[in-house]
Formats: C-alpha cells, sequence, structure tokens
DNA sequence: TTGACGAATAAACGATCGTTTGATACGAAC
DNA sequence: GTTCGTATCAAACGATCGTTTATTCGTCAA
C-alpha cells in the first residue's frame, strides 16, 4: 500500500480479509470455513488469502494476533477503569469490576460474541493460538487478578489453591459468554441489557457468598443488589435442606 | 446382524464406528475429522458409515443419541449416589457431590474427556446435538438441582435468579473439565487423582462461601476441607482489601 | 517513457472430501 | 438348492478443498 486516494478505501484488502475471517471462523471453527468463503465475503480474489498471509492456517492465528489479543488487552484495561470507579478496592469491587467487564464493558454484543466463540474454541485445545493467547492475555490478567484479591498470600505457599478460587471466577464469566445458547435455553432470557446486569449481579453474589446467599434475598432491583452487605447473610443454614427427600 | 458365532465379534462394525468417531470428533471436531479417518480408525470399508448410518452428519447425531447421553444419564445417577452417601442432604452436601460427580465420578480420564469436549463444542452452538442435549441432559438435571438447593423457592417468582445461581455452579465443573488444558497451564498441574481431589474441594469451598472464605484457611488436607463447617469462617472480610492500592 | 514493484485477477493445479455404485460373501428361510 | 436380506468390499463419482501459476493493472522512481 503506498498512499491513500479515498477514504472509502483505507480499510483495504488485508483488513477486510481479516475482519470476514474472524466472524466467519467464530462462527463455524476453522476448518468448516472454507477461503473461498472468505474471500467471497471480504469481496476481494480467492488467491488474496495466500497473498496477503501465506495460507489459511497463519491467517487464523493472525485473527488472534491482531484482533482477538489486542481485544482482550482492551478487556483488562476496561477492568482497571471499572475498578477505579469503585469507592474502594475491596473483594466486591474486584469481583463487580470482572463480571462487569466481561458482560457490559467496552465491546458490542456482536465483537463479544466472537471473542469468546475463538477463545473457548482453544480453550481446551493447546494449540499454536491458544499458547499465544495463555502468554499474552491469560497468565497476566490472571496475576493481577491473584495480586488484587490475594495479597496478604504469601505466593509460594498457597499458589494451587489462590490459583483455582481464581478459575472458578473465570469460569463464570466465560460461561455465561460463550455458552450463550445453553444460558438462554435455560433461563428463557435473551441477552439484553437487563439480563446482562442480573448476571453480572449473580456472579458477583454467588463468587462473595456461594449459595449460602439465599435467593429469597433477591429484590428484583439487580444493579443494587450486594451493595450494602449484611453480615448475618452468608451463614451456611443447614437446615435449609435438612428435612428435604432425596427424592422429589 | 442374525446371530453371534464368535465372542471376539461381539462389538460388530456399527459399535466400533461409534466408538472411533466419539474420540475422533471430540479430539478434533466435527468438519476436521474425515470419513476416511473413522473408518481406517475402526477398522471398516470407508462405505460402512454410510451404509450404517447414512451419512456423516447422522453418524455425529448417533454419537450423541447412543453414546453422550446414555453418559450423562449415568452421571445423574452416580451424582444420586453421592448424595447419598452424604450424612444430610444440605447445600454442602448438594455442591460436593457435584464437583465428584463430574471430576470424581464414575468415568474414566478418557471417556470423560471425550464427553466434554463433546459437549463443550456444542454448548454454544444451538445446533440439532446441542437441542437433545439441552432436552435430555442439561435441562432435567438442573431441574433436580434446582428442587434439591431452592426447595422452598416458589418456583415462579425467583425462577431466573435462582437458575442463574445453578449455572455459576454448572459453569465451574464444565469449565475445569473442558478447558483442562488452560486449568493445567495456569496452575502448573497435571490432572492427577491428588490434584482433582483438590479441585473438587476448591469449586465446593467458592461455592458454598464465595472469594469470602479466607485461602488462608487451607491447610493442605483437601479431602478433609469444609466437612466442618465454621459459621464465622464465611463472613465478609472488607477490611482486608480496604488498605490496598490499586496499583501493584 | 521506461522499468520496477506491490496488488489484484482468472484459471488451473493436485489432493481430498462425502457419497454412490455394483459386485461379492454369507447365513437363514423355504 | 434356491432365494433373500444383511453386511462388506474395491472402485469410482462429482464436488470442493487449499494452493499455485501466469497475467494484468496501477503507481511511483528514474
Amino acid at each position: 500500500m503506498t498512499q491513500i486516494s479515498n477514504n472509502e478505501k483505507v480499510e483495504d484488502t488485508r483488513e477486510r480479509i481479516l475482519d470476514e475471517a474472524e466472524i466467519l471462523f467464530a462462527g463455524q471453527g476453522y476448518h468448516a470455513v472454507s477461503v473461498r468463503e472468505i474471500t467471497s465475503a471480504a469481496q476481494c480474489n480467492l488467491a488474496a488469502v495466500n497473498y496477503h498471509f501465506g495460507n489459511k492456517h497463519n491467517l487464523y492465528l493472525e485473527v488472534f494476533r491482531s484482533r482477538v489479543i489486542p481485544r482482550a488487552e482492551r478487556l483488562h484495561r476496561a477492568f482497571e477503569a471499572f475498578l477505579e470507579e469503585e469507592p474502594e478496592t475491596s473483594t466486591e469491587a474486584v469481583v463487580r469490576s470482572l463480571a462487569r467487564t466481561f458482560l457490559q464493558g467496552p465491546l458490542s454484543d456482536a465483537e463479544r460474541e466472537r471473542h469468546y466463540s475463538l477463545i473457548s474454541r482453544e480453550l481446551a485445545l493447546a494449540t499454536e493460538a491458544f499458547e499465544m493467547l495463555a502468554q499474552r492475555a491469560f497468565q497476566p490478567f490472571l496475576q493481577r487478578l491473584y495480586r488484587l484479591l490475594f495479597p496478604q498470600l504469601d505466593p509460594e505457599r498457597y499458589k494451587v489453591e489462590g490459583k483455582l478460587q481464581l478459575l472458578c471466577l473465570i469460569a463464570q464469566v466465560l460461561y455465561f459468554n460463550f455458552a450463550r445458547a445453553n444460558v438462554t435455553r435455560v433461563t428463557g432470557c435473551e441477552y439484553d441489557e437487563r439480563f446482562k446486569a442480573q448476571i453480572v449481579e449473580a456472579i458477583t453474589r454467588f463468587s462473595l457468598h456461594g449459595l449460602t446467599s439465599d435467593p429469597r434475598d433477591f429484590d428484583g432491583n439487580a444493579s443494587a443488589l450486594g451493595r450494602e452487605a449484611d453480615p448475618e447473610r452468608n451463614v451456611t443454614r443447614p437446615e435449609r435442606l435438612a428435612s428435604m427427600s432425596a427424592k422429589e
């Protein structure tokens, strides 16, 4: 590319291919998408993929390099911004900021869906793209969370236990993004702003107090829930289920 | 099939195809696996897939019908068995039984890996196989858990909030199974029996008390943790992080 | 004007895909 | 012994895959 003559041609072929490739890979997965589908969506010649990226697999990796990872870093910055909005850096503030980042953060809904589709496909695989994600997105963010939530811990002695608690937290924000179909199916709710706020509150509440927080305390006003912590609330109630039969 | 002449030929071609197809589909996904790979692994003729199952897609669905869903029902029964081992049907008993079912249940490690690979690929898709899973595995099990954990709730009024709490729980057991690569990467631990017991404890602890349970209470003896519930433990400790700076 | 170079194009490459065909083997039923 | 239905097989089908080739276009430097 030498010079830009027309503003409407600013987005050149290479970028259009990356855009369309991300959408298609996210929607159907690497093997289900053909190079012809991508170049057709990007309105360019079939050979353009091999010209700009060498081959299909390299295009896939470039989607992660130039799109997914920068977006993950953007989410990381959004988390820090949410955290600074909080009155104090409490455990609750961290959890709520995390849930907000991943459900109400700076991404559009379409972007979010693409992002987590691509990531969740790699999570189980330990491939090249997974390694890239782990090094440049997961690990730094998890370390940041670890220091925020467990600053008093000797990192050597309690390493694994603390990390497992973190993963319990991460598992939820990931699930509510990548398994949208299942969440919608189970709850009957679409992912509108109201429902996403409800999810944020559910994650915050669950991650702070677990199931010991009685759902009867829900008052329907999701955004206000949990702000005023009630120390009496999160006490185990073994008697709640003790009289229940195992059947029905 | 008419009669069985040889015990070694009990497992006929159709079953061998299903076995190998499940392994390959779980490992690489539907589109990445060719019919030739499957029939080669099953040591039968290429045309056998079309003869026994009509086409490739139907074979995929049959893997879910005859393998994945029955296994999910087996897990459901294992959960009930774990639950009956518990001294009382408390919230903790339900959570622990759930974590044990999905991490130490009746499945072999290879089986578990296959199972969750196949399921997690479908979770986001809302395809035909997903619908099958939702109707015959997810929904009945979630309803059972709902009644176990929230027997006192008017199912109409608190439906969504309670279900979201359930999904927070499910999200964890799913994550620790299907994102093994990431868990191993983050923690540095392989999925041996000791580590799986540690995960069960982490999920149980987190789901009961959330992050308000101080990791300093970990005593390293995973299987004994949480058995003796300490009512003082799960009280919010806002002072723990109040004095912490947002940076570092 | 010329040459060089980046970019886009149509066309074709060999390989592999899912599927179909027609033939063959074999046991059960009559 | 003949017929019939099931199962397996080698071989080939047309379609599509990722990739390569050769050519053309447009722009800038000499």
